[in-house]
DNA sequence: AATGAATGAGTATTCATTCAT
DNA sequence: AATGAATGAATACTCATTCAT
């Protein structure tokens, strides 16, 4: 495999960085061999395009993420534990490495073939992760059970996405303790399974009689 | 306003659809005035660039949206009736302009100057509206005051985003009043004021059980 | 249309003298824009890509010699005559325009779409003007009519092809008006309808004779 | 010679393969290196250039036809029975093997080197047997002694390369042995040495008629 | 307001050939 | 005989933007 040739590991290296300070499309060929050192064909012995370059640059910072995930989160017991270790580990990767995470979602994931790339596949791999937990949780009845659990997924990872963006463009700060503690307690709280309060049947109730109230005025 | 002259009006309409259909990068200024049916110098007489052609066609469809639900919002009496309502309208607006929506966030806001630019501030205008919602929430008592309001936006949109997204590109399919009654009960009773319940630390007492049993085992 | 501008008169003789000399694939746009002195995006305001300027320097030159042979050939009259004409016309323009009938058939008409292109058109339009007067010959009765026009057409215009040929590339000089009465009267003797003759029958008597010999043997 | 080793035979025969199916230029020397299974560099051990290799493949697919033929039609009596033969011969080479004969004609021929090669020398060595053939025709006064044997030569080989040339691309069918008679007889018939005849001179007597009726009228 | 020709920089990818090992 | 990484030149085509008319 070329995979693991010194000369390969040279050109993800430069690739990352360069992909990271100027994006996909703002990055040639030309500059990553440039930065190499060797003539611009010579990528092409490597990897068959310059999208097989980012695929591989992120598959190489991802993998380990997710490979790590999938060992610590069985070693986490409780359902609650483990969504905030999950939340956690998305808020941290997000938080110290923006340029990638700013890569696969605004350059890779909008790629026509995405989809059906070894990254959707990661991608997949990993949040399907929460998911188990999620469905864990409700067989266990911790959890309602009306909920769909790739709903939580979707909801947690596009609400982290958009928390840590904030913070990666440097328009909000953020501490990660703290924010997946607040996103935990919301969702565990928000899917918990309870008989109806007064408090709740008391909302209800207001909104009936404003709803009656407005058919009479 | 040169914006409002009838040929204008044709441009960003012609603008609009072909964005919707190729794409921003996929569109040529070639493209837009072959379909307006005029040269293509004609453009830069209405518009100082391409982009601008595109923020124009988001403003165009973005501003009686905010329009709209700024003024609705304020006739619906109840936080929680109000947060259903701002969930609903962007779970329908991505679900029956998917196109647009995927423009906005997959093309437009990976754009540097995304952040400077009007669409940005359309952006931050609407989604204040829900800021100011859980706000009201939290002075009135309904909702914990111990969370960022600004999270809550995150997590709600960010939430949408990825729930519609996948209906978008087909991979799966909503209901979007019923996903709309999910959210809005997951973030309520989420963000619902209330000491711990016997429920609660129950299961909390639980796991210590687990825990210490297992240290023993 | 773009073809009338005095910019593509430019283009065309520039691309029709580089084509002359280093062939279709021996010249790059640039050389011709070049050329030209324009830049190279210029060339793509008259033609839509390289091959196009290369048809469209074929037919500038094809077009008014079919035209003419279409003309002149229906003002000669006696199928000798006309049969002498075309070629003569076709050795004649091979040997005056060796570069361009070169390109015509060893760059052109390899090309895989070339059978579907105006070019093919023309030819066919120009060779069967030989078509029509073999079968014409035939009616008339001055031809056999126990063998195919197409294939005297492919007869003649092959053979042409490989006897101007020899002469373009300076391995035999030729004639015209020796070559195309040699040609003509090779042809319509050959075509003459006659009688079986005692020596045409000797041959074949001998032959029999040869294989029932053989057999005995 | 390291032509004649097993891995050049390997080599030629991935090549012809390839040649045949892709072209000369559709094919790469990774190609055909791959479908040998072997580094690209190691085709160089074997043949100097890639147009080497060509020449080679083309070598060993006429040479033997080249032989054949050469002993063939001395055994055949009659002059018109032996140009019968090289005629069938070729259309039905050209009929086997239309790809190698389109690789002949349409790729090896137009390359510059092409009439300074072996291969330009085997095909003169082959059209050469039918160019002594009219020869020793026209000297037992079989044939007409007023026209050159090479003109016939180009006019046969151009010819059935015209005829064949449509049936390869399927533009039209064939019958090899019909298309071999009618060319021979079209030929020897027009070679044929004879006073003129009646017949003859009634058609040119019927055309001055005609000529002097118009002129009159 | 409109034209439309011109710009000119920009770029991924291919491939025959070489050469140190 | 073989490797296979490296070369480095080569190229058609695109397109946002400008500007003289």
């Amino acid at each position: 495999m070329g995979r693991s040739s010194e000369r390969s590991v040279e050109i993800l290296g430069a690739a990352r960085a360069l992909f990271a300070e100027n994006g996909f499309e703002g990055t040639s060929i030309s500059d990553i061999a440039g930065a190499v050192g060797v003539a611009d064909g010579a990528i092409y012995k490597h990897f068959p395009s310059k999208r097989a370059v980012l695929y591989e640059v992120i598959r190489e910072f991802y993998e380990p993420v997710i490979d790590n995930a999938s060992a610590n989160v069985l070693g986490i017991s409780g359902t609650r534990e483990r969504l905030r270790y999950l939340i956690w580990l998305q808020l941290r990767a997000f938080t110290e490495q923006p340029e990638l995470c700013r890569l696969i979602i605004a350059e890779a994931r909008p790629m026509e073939d995405y989809y059906e790339s070894k990254i959707a596949d990661l991608n997949r791999r990993y949040t399907s992760l929460l998911v188990d937990v999620v469905r864990t949780g409700q067989v266990e009845g911790v959890f309602r059970g009306d909920i769909a659990p790739t709903m939580i997924r979707d909801l947690v990872y596009g609400g982290i996405e958009h928390i840590a963006w904030g913070a990666a463009t440097g328009r909000s700060t953020i501490d990660v303790d703290e924010v997946a503690d607040d996103l935990t307690r919301l969702v565990c709280q928000g899917l918990e399974p309870r008989p109806a309060t007064a408090d709740q049947l008391g909302v209800r109730v207001t909104r009936l009689e404003n709803l009656i109230e407005r058919d009479q005025g």
